[in-house]
RNA sequence: GGGCGGUUAGCUCAGUUGGCUAGAGCGUAUCGUUGACGUCGAUAAGGUCACAGGUUCGAGCCCUGUACCGCCCACCA
């Protein structure tokens, strides 16, 4: 017997040769494999940000994606995972502004190509490691096919949609009110603000002879009318007239107007209008012709509108104007009032409404698609209830600003026109003169949204529209990802996929949780209790890890990963290395097992037949945690426990028919055991299979699923 | 303000179309130096399946309501 198995399975020793065993197959690539006999099963992965280390999130994705796909090559499917990484512009440009902060540097004082340049070295040393994780974690993808999201292809195929888009009227340069970060310095879309519940005053203020209530009392000066309820009997006689009001640094005339969104009950029922700070009241003004004033700048200041207020940050302003208020004897009244703000999902500062001319994606026509592939059953998500929660996104969705006033991203590729503010879409670089001014035409130093891209990765990756690999492999079979990026990225990816090439982009959507700490809380940085999987890896084997994050683990649902988990797959990977011992061990030459099964072996056949049918049918409706569930029962509690310990005296006896037929069916029953097992813990599978006196294929990789 | 999920053993969670005498892992207790494995084995304790009604021959699962926990969405200043 080979001595390998003499000693308990020590996974470090063999899981990175094992890899390369794989990789230097070439079966990772779908035209290598040697007998696909099924049609093409694909999935994209999505993208790891090239800006960290990878953690367990990751950990888990890769597993489950791998285990439908090395399920799938089983079967026999022409199996195409196609890697890659995301540059993930403003999340990567935070993470390096944070960096530089630390080393005392702003981004605000450095070269705009220079900083670009540094990012570069700096996701690129990111997307190697990355690329070494997703290796170490088993991921059997297909490395010639890999792609990073700023490869020029994908670059064009970007612009390519971006000018289609444009042409349709889809997208379009609109000068509206967005969400502003003062820290960050650029716009955001309304997925990139999170609210926040915040205890403030509600200020009422004299105006003319009316009251308003306000909790910004700092944005009069940008006022440009009081709005009431159109059947506001209290306020009817003032609707048309021109108020004279006062201020700390003088008097404004606001017209009253009357508007439905405005609510009685609320405050007086009076509302000051504020378009270029608000976006209620931005909104409210379009639809009443109103100017707008601005009278905060992009740092969050007050500016020279403001007179003797000019230089302060919004909360001093507030502060000064509300002692200004009450010396004047204008403020009334004020109240603690509770309310939601939105504010920055990386800085968590309050979001500064600011109205700037931006590029917008019109979402209308798109969304409904996307709704009724989801409806119709053209795409499944899994778990199901976040069909619901899909569309009712969709639903309610409002146009996509996309522009980005960062350096790291893809820059969009449109001139303005320095005089009349004209933009013109320009792929190729070329267009100097505005055509409707004759000014002069400047680049637009904006980048897109990063998921304006992402959303495109399906067919962009693929090599949409002409090349093979579009025609082969899409629509894609699987997306999978974290159940929080739902709307960043799926349902963009539904939409562009419909806009640009007719069809869905993948047939299922599996979502899954969180990965949280032993104790249920989430990893962070700050809590200490992130877990990296490679350290795991090193530590207990990637197949035990793997198999801790599939095991019990349901679609959708966070979960909770302790070590002990972990720990205790370790502990199984060495219990089926030892029950392949003691069947190798007990195992004589192949030819004299050519004899007949007793009926009682038939029947554990038949059982582990059963069995087999039924991880199958879990495989097949992605139910991953039960299957490997059953699989691990079976083998520790069934085989292990019953099987052998029974086998022992039969094998150890003298009835030779008992005895041969016992081996003979142990043997069959490894064999099998080890390909279900395989999607699962390929580490391990393959390194024993690698060994085994009675293979003939060459891995178990690309061996057939039993039937 | 709307919506979604959860509540099952001490802990973490499974439970597919209602058939369950409700399961697993970890933990706990007792026993076992058997010629695969002590990274082991055997045995055991531990549950009004959140609560209250209902449907059904039968409910952890379906329906109605309640409570608590978590999450998401939302332009009443």
């Amino acid at each position: 017997m080979d001595s390998k198995f003499t000693k308990p399975y020590n996974p470090t020793e063999n899981e990175s040769a094992i890899y390369e065993l794989w990789e230097k197959s070439g079966y990772f690539t779908p035209e290598n494999l040697p007998n696909a006999t099924e049609g093409p099963f694909t999935i994209i992965m999505p993208p790891p940000n090239a800006n960290g280390q990878i953690h367990a999130g990751h950990a888990l994705f890769v597993t489950l994606e791998d285990i439908m796909i090395r399920y799938k090559r089983m079967k026999g499917f022409k199996t195409l995972w196609l890697p890659g990484t995301d540059h993930a512009g403003f999340e990567t440009q935070v993470v390096y502004e944070k960096k530089l902060e630390k080393e005392g540097r702003s981004r605000f004082n450095m070269d705009r190509d220079k900083l670009h340049a540094e990012i570069i070295d700096f996701v690129q040393t990111y997307k190697k490691a990355t690329e070494d994780g997703l290796r170490k974690l088993g991921a059997s993808c297909d490395w010639t096919r890999e792609k990073f999201t700023l490869d020029p292809d994908i670059i064009q195929t970007v612009y390519d949609t971006f000018k289609q888009m444009f042409d349709d009227g889809l997208i379009y340069r609109g000068k509206r009110i967005v969400n502003w970060c003062t820290k960050h310095q650029t716009s955001l879309s309304d997925l990139e603000t999170l609210s926040e519940n915040r205890k403030d005053k509600l200020y009422y203020i004299q105006y003319g002879p009316l009251v308003v209530a306000t909790v910004r009392p700092e944005t009069m000066f940008g006022d440009v009318a009081v709005a009431v309820n159109p059947n506001d009997e209290r306020y009817k006689q003032y609707l048309g007239q021109e108020l004279e009001v006062q201020t700390p640094i003088g008097k404004m005339k606001l017209k009253v107007i009357a508007d439905e969104a405005v609510e009685k009950d609320f405050g007086t029922g009076a509302l000051k209008i504020t378009p270029a700070h608000d976006a209620n009241d931005f909104e409210i003004g379009q639809r009443h012709n109103l100017p707008t004033i601005e009278v905060i700048d992009c740092y969050g200041k007050l500016n020279e509108k403001t007179g003797k207020y000019v230089g302060m940050k919004i909360n001093e302003a507030r502060e000064a104007v509300v002692k200004d208020l009450t010396e004047m004897g204008l403020l009334l009244k004020t109240e603690d009032y509770e309310h939601n703000v939105a504010i920055c999902y990386k800085c968590g500062r309050i979001i500064e409404p600011r109205i700037i001319p931006q590029w917008f994606v019109k979402m209308d026509q798109l969304a409904q698609k996307a709704i009724v592939a989801v409806r119709e059953k053209k795409i499944r998500i899994i778990p199901n209830h976040q069909e619901k929660i899909f569309c009712h996104w969709l639903d309610n969705i409002r146009d996509w600003n996309i522009s980005r006033q960062i350096v790291w991203g893809i820059p969009i590729p449109a001139k303005l026109c320095e005089k009349c503010d004209y933009a013109i879409v320009d792929i190729e670089n070329k267009k100097t003169i505005c055509p409707e001014c004759g000014g002069k035409l400047i680049k637009d130093s904006d980048t897109f949204d990063t998921w304006f891209s992402s959303g495109q990765w399906p067919y962009a990756t693929l090599g949409y529209p002409d090349s093979n690999d579009f025609k082969t492999y899409y629509p894609t079979d699987v997306m999978n990802t974290a159940s929080d990026i739902i709307f960043f990225w799926v349902a963009r990816m539904v939409m562009f996929g419909f806009y640009r090439t007719g069809q869905i982009p993948f047939h299922t959507v599996y979502l899954h949780g969180l990965v949280r700490d032993a104790k249920n809380q989430k990893m962070s940085k700050s809590k200490n209790n992130v877990i990296d999987p490679t350290v795991i890896a090193e530590k207990y084997g990637t197949d035990a890890l793997r198999m801790a994050l599939v095991v019990g683990n349901t679609p959708g649902t966070d979960m909770a990963l302790a070590e002990d988990k972990i720990k205790g797959y370790k502990h199984f990977a060495n219990k089926i290395w030892n029950i392949t011992r003691f069947i190798l061990e007990n195992s004589p030459k192949q030819e004299e097992l050519n004899i007949d099964l007793t009926p009682i072996d038939e029947k554990i056949l038949a059982e582990f037949r059963a069995l087999t049918a039924n991880v199958t049918n879990d495989m097949e409706n992605f139910r991953f945690h039960l299957a490997s569930e059953k699989i691990y029962q079976y083998a520790w509690h069934t085989l292990a426990d019953v099987i052998l310990e029974e086998s022992k005296p039969i094998i150890f006896g003298k009835e030779e028919t008992d005895r041969l037929s016992r081996i003979k069916i142990l043997n069959v029953i490894l064999l099998d055991l080890l390909k279900l097992l395989h999607p699962f813990m390929p580490f391990l599978t393959e390194t024993i299979w690698q060994d085994l006196p009675q293979v003939k294929e060459e891995m178990l990789l690309v061996t057939r699923w039993p039937e």
